[in-house]
DNA sequence: CCTACTTTCGGAAACGCTTCCATCACTTCG
DNA sequence: CGAAGTGATGGAAGCGTTTCCGAAAGTAGG
């Protein structure tokens, strides 16, 4: 920086004034400082200024599952505006309670980041506190906590449009597969999702069947067995709610196995639109995940920034209507 | 730290050198300046330390893709080996080449790491030169470059396993997808998995016809063009080889489309056993993505503590026979 | 008992930046 | 025309470590 300072005849101070947007610089000092930082190709040390009293330039991203698709989704939308702002992404996968724990106990004491953003999982209160309390900002992308800025879905409201298209199709005998998370107990809380499952039936005028509901761990050999478990009674259902594709694609393998057509025998859907829902002709309804990483990057910046933002943002979801769903046999 | 070498009746200096398992430190006073930091719940500023000298204590990782599962799961596993050991994951996105050449210009600016780890893509030797010089070490992983430390699969093997299988079931007339990445050129020359399409053919006597070879772009999608691309030649395969589970699901989807049952009209196999493979029956070759990761993570950690170490695993891979795949019909 | 080493340890100088405070050249108003 | 602002700039003190170098203390050999 010195070099950066001599070269644009001012002094160190100045210069760094200058590189950080700071105030009480002439707008012509500011521009011969920046030129002559890109004639020296030079950036600031991310360490010495943090040693100084100044931003990291990093943010924690924590993940609870990378190898899932929507949360990879997420974290590629997230790590574009953040690296478009010359931020840096430090990534914390925390798969398990312990790992979570973990992960809030040491972070503050390092007060290595400007910021975390948490993917898609519950946050405890005190968790919260803890790290507000240091000065590190907090959001939440692909989840709802009303507790700190965030961007997700309704899950609700995408609920509902599956079942509505379910009901619409005229089923009315109709099977939730249930998913939760093994790893992040906590939202065991009712989801969305399913509140969207009795309300729909109960707007409909359609009785609920405990029966009919299967709750298993997130995944698709999961969703598979829960299928098993829906055929195995008296009166098997005429179409099944899934709450993600990866589960409804469970499903359907099992589906297939026991020798039933979909969608002529049973109609499944799923919520999220994954890639692979496309190439299986999976009815669904997308939500855009990608682009709720992004929002969720441009929402950290605008309060990094100390600039106003909309600390709540619900991004839409619609019906993908594909070959998985028709009307039951009659 | 000051509060630590006082607590422990010491210098800065050696308390310092305590805790960095430094040299020319009496056994008894480390465990003291140990002991008082413990007491103490002292962490050293990774900040100050690295701006004195030190190392950062982080590790960039650089992935062409995020979203894909291969390159999420290969994260996944180094993620868990590097946290192990208290080391932190900086991620880099470098989607397309420009992002890449980005990358690689501006990090050793910065020096902002101890090492990189090159996710499943080819480095130029100008950059790997350019990363060595700075005393950056550099490792790869999901991929062979020779150049430097590495993990991977044999990409030859695992395609003639998964060829071999297709000519013992008695396929003559088998078709290749041949997947290439848009965003990262350079690798062109002839991979692993053709080759092995090339050989195992050869060896079997059959002859190679160059309609029944496609090559496209990366993904499902195209793996459903190239397969419509295959059904309308005169005399259609009766098996599919394609580079990866996505390109062949994608292919079944057409196959599907077009009313051609699997696996009593035509065969299909793939790389990777993606997990939805297991559900949708798909026959592959199973690679251990998880297990790479981890293995280059502890390549790392060694080369870092500058012990010895392997410089070159190939894990291997394996026949996964499942439902789509059958002998063609005589 | 003295000299020449070998260990162990403390002093202090970086490391590259931010920021408080003082300085200085101008404006502006009475 | 002078006093009181106002905005831009420079000087210098840290920020919390590491590490070079010299000093002190203990060991061994002569």
């Amino acid at each position: 920086m010195e070099d950066v300072a001599r070269e644009a005849g001012v002094s160190m101070a100045t210069a760094s004034r200058a590189l950080n947007n700071g105030t009480g610089v002439a707008e012509a000092t500011r521009q011969r400082v920046l030129a002559a930082a890109e004639r020296l190709s030079y950036v600031v040390s991310p360490e010495a200024s943090r040693l100084a009293g100044g931003a990291t330039g990093r943010v924690a991203v924590v993940v609870p599952h990378i190898s899932r698709w929507f949360f990879a989704a997420l974290l590629e939308g997230l790590e574009s505006v953040l690296r478009a702002a010359e931020l840096d992404v430090l990534l914390y996968h925390v798969g398990d309670i312990d790992d979570r724990h973990d992960f809030f106990h040491r972070l503050p004491a390092r007060r290595k980041v400007d910021a975390v953003v948490v993917l898609a999982f519950p946050v405890g209160e005190e968790e919260q506190r803890r790290l507000e309390l240091m000065g590190v900002t907090i959001i939440a992308a692909g989840g709802q906590h009303a507790a700190y800025p965030n961007v997700s879905i309704d899950d609700e409201t995408a609920g509902r449009q599956a079942m509505d298209h379910l009901i619409f199709l005229g089923h009315r005998r109709i099977a939730m597969i249930a998913a939760v998370d093994p790893d992040q107990p906590g939202e065991l809380a009712p989801s969305g999702r399913s509140n969207a499952y009795y309300a729909a039936l109960c707007d409909a005028g359609i009785p609920i069947d405990d029966q009919l509901i299967v709750t298993v761990d997130w995944g698709g050999r999961e969703g598979a067995d829960a299928m098993a478990k829906l055929l195995s009674q008296r009166e098997p259902p005429t179409a099944v709610y899934a709450h993600s594709d990866e589960v409804a694609l469970g499903a359907i393998r099992t589906l297939r196995r026991a020798g039933l057509r979909i969608p002529q025998d049973v109609s499944v859907i799923g919520i999220d639109d994954h890639p692979l829902a496309e190439l299986t002709d999976l009815t669904t309804v997308r939500q855009p995940v990608r682009q709720q990483g992004e929002l969720a990057g441009r929402m950290l910046l605008d309060i990094l920034r100390g600039e106003e933002t909309d600390r709540g943002i619900v991004v839409p979801t619609q019906l993908v209507i594909r070959g998985s769903t028709a009307p039951p046999r009659s």
